[in-house]
DNA sequence: ACCACATCCTGTTAGC
DNA sequence: TGCTAACAGGATGTGG
């Protein structure tokens, strides 16, 4: 599932080809996947087409292909969502939702699930999301973590995963990081001291960032926007490895729901209480 | 403002 | 073996 890593890996290379490009055709858009747009799909593929691209960007989970006038295309990838560059001759792959044509390559979303989502965002930022502090912006301190928490008493692991709050951690680097900084996740968000808040923080920018080095983390569906696997999964410590070792101390990896989404982690290096 | 819970969706896997 | 049911979860809408 694409979190920040697998979104800023595909937007490096998006950006590199997309910059400077000009959008010659929309050969497909399925109109199902706009939601919360400001321009119903068929203006979208109106205002799209010839529009030349000035860059790629991302926010959070979101990626925001860039126009003049500080108009956008919002994308987000939702589960199972791919963004792939891919010969305009050749076929499409099932589900496949959305093709922009630059000369002969076309940039195509294809996502299963349709989770994801195709949107337009106006000159003043309509159709595009609130969004928390981004965990690899130089604000994102420890101070701001524990201040971004104060008060809150739903379980540390959901609120890590609240978008409004920070943006871009997903339920594999949130299991990770809470690992690394050894902190129980169904704490109470607003029980986290300051000094806890400086490791989480830490380990919330060294999660990420390693798994950025190794091009993001591949279970099923995420692929770049070459169609290559990340490699990050084999340096994961808690995630998905119920009942396995836990790397640190050989406890048995526990997972339990916290608001309703897995959560793994080890008892005995991150205990409820101390 | 905050939080719990339901909803969307389909490929994969577990269970009978 | 073949069918059915459970499961995976990011963002959002609703209702308390």
């Amino acid at each position: 599932m694409p979190e920040l890593p697998e979104v800023e890996t595909i937007r490096r290379y998006l950006d590199s080809f997309m910059s400077g490009r000009r959008i010659d055709a929309v050969d497909h858009l399925d109109a199902r996947m706009v939601k919360r747009s400001a321009l119903p799909a068929d203006a979208v593929i109106a205002r799209l087409t010839g529009l030349v691209v000035e860059r790629v960007e991302r926010a959070g989970k979101f990626l925001f292909v860039r126009f003049n006038a500080g108009e956008a295309l919002v994308l987000h990838l939702g589960m199972s969502g791919r963004l792939v560059v891919e010969p305009a001759s050749a076929v499409f792959k099932p589900h496949t939702h959305l093709a922009l044509r630059m000369g002969d390559q076309q940039v195509r979303l294809i996502d299963p699930r349709r989770f994801g989502r195709i949107a337009w965002s106006g000159p003043q930022g309509e159709g595009a999301t609130k969004l928390g502090i981004d965990p690899l912006s130089g604000g994102f301190t420890g101070e701001r973590l524990h201040g971004v928490m104060r008060g809150r008493k739903v379980a540390l692991k959901s609120a890590l995963l609240n978008q409004a709050l920070i943006a871009g951690l997903g339920n594999i680097y949130a299991d990770e990081a809470l690992f690394l900084s050894r902190i129980y996740p169904g704490r109470p968000a607003g029980s986290l001291t300051v000094s806890e808040a400086q490791a989480l923080a830490r380990a919330i920018r060294r999660v990420l960032r390693i798994s950025l080095d190794h091009r993001g983390t591949s279970f099923s569906d995420y692929v770049d926007a070459l169609g290559h696997p990340g490699d990050n999964q084999q340096y994961l410590n808690v995630y998905g490895r119920t009942l396995q070792p836990c790397p640190r101390c050989h406890h048995a990896i526990v997972r339990v729901v916290i608001g309703g989404r897995s959560s793994h982690f080890c008892p005995v290096c991150q205990p409820k209480a101390d």
